[in-house]
DNA sequence: GCCGCGCTGTGATGGAGAGCACAGAACGCC
DNA sequence: GGCGTTCTGTGCTCTCCATCACAGCGCGGC
């Protein structure tokens, strides 16, 4: 079990734990795997277990009946999520699914429970992430209120770019392969909507592919699109 | 303080603490009063305090570079807010105005933190709240993205009928004054549109008015233009 | 009771983006 | 390496909604 206690220690609101506590959690974890694609649950599933992200990485999504989902986070190692169900007992407020080749550890809520009650500075640290969690959803909500598709592609570049780029002579490269549909679920447009802005933004210079992967070559040009 | 300390105890996160620890709490408190249209806070604001309703009420809003802001809630009586740079240290994320006359109970962040951390329980009720106002926001956030304005306004008026509404034998009557300027800001679209929208639920039965005041007349034919 | 301001109702216009259709490119599989 | 599937690029149309403009109405204050 060192190596699911290994990665507890990465876990935002676990590493403020004494490393003896960590070891007692590890114990009540369990690990599941999925394949690109399965579904981890669905919206208004009962469930109330947390889920760590091991490794691979989980998209975060709400589906719309009329099938083009948005997708809310894009989750990677260390990462967890489900906590939502976890914290008040409701049922799943959206759905996940892997979005590669994924293992996760899982929590149940009454370890969980047991868990803040014999250590209240593991709250704070969860209240901690989760007020930030509701940052980000207010700051979505504005954007999908006051921005156009330009202004918003633009921001989630940006967005991508701070969390997954690495820096490259002509600029940043997003280390993530996606396709124009995924980044339109992303903002809440249509593919066609994407792909048009993009062209704007490559004839602009502000961004280029490589493959498909993209380099953002002005930071400064698309923020200025953003107002 | 006892009046302060009988507030307290219809606050959902307080409530679960013993009568003693409430009294204590209530030594903590300082009281605040607000005129109509006073700003409370600013976004970017680095306030770190709670606020808690006592009386009146209190629009939280995304201001817009523009002009036009986003409505995220209209809060009343034992409803707190301000929670987040207090769970996190962060600037304020969204504004908070006064929509009547109002007073609040402030408490400092190192008071609720000393709280948390004698009386876990709390922090789990806290929990559950945030929880519950993050799946708020994500609905939001997904209305935006998939509802067209018929559909926002319509999920609208259901839901503040479910917060303000008051049984009527025709139906239920919306127990607080709206412009259509308000409504307009707490769904993202123009004044405009919410009176075509507002006409055309009329014509259909669906709604009606008494003064300012909205009376829904046909809940079941609001829901179904939600989709 | 009268006046004025803010709210409501409505028309005309324009533009942004969805939806549809399809052609070409690229990637991955056998 | 060939072939099919998935992704990208682009034109056209049409709808929804923002914007502007203005006329009535109604509430509240003096």
């Amino acid at each position: 079990m060192s190596t699911s206690a290994e990665l507890l220690e990465r876990v935002p609101f676990l590493g403020a734990l004494q490393p003896k506590d960590r070891e007692a959690l590890a114990a009540y974890v369990t690990r599941r795997h999925f394949r690109r694609g399965d579904t981890i649950f669905q919206k208004e599933d009962p469930g109330q277990s947390l889920f760590i992200v091991e490794s691979g990485s989980v998209r975060i999504y709400l589906p719309s009946p009329q099938g083009a989902d948005l997708t809310l986070a894009v989750l990677g190692p260390g990462d967890f999520f489900g906590d939502l169900s976890l914290l008040d007992g409701s049922p799943r407020s959206a759905a996940a699914a892997a979005a590669s080749e994924t293992t996760t550890l899982t929590l149940e809520r009454a370890d969980f429970i047991a868990l803040v009650k014999s250590r209240p500075e593991a709250a704070v640290a969860v209240l901690a992430v989760v007020a930030h969690r509701l940052r980000e959803t207010d700051e979505m909500a504005a954007d999908l209120a006051f921005l156009d598709v330009a202004g918003r592609l633009a921001k989630k570049l940006l967005e991508l770019a701070a969390s997954h780029g690495v820096q490259r002579p002509n600029g940043v490269l997003l280390n993530l392969a996606l396709t124009q549909e995924e980044l339109a679920n992303m903002i809440g447009v249509t593919r066609e909507s994407v792909n048009r802005n993009l062209g704007e933004f490559r004839r602009a210079g502000l961004v280029a592919n490589e493959g498909r992967r993209f380099v953002i070559h002005d930071p400064e040009g698309l923020r200025r699109r953003c107002e």
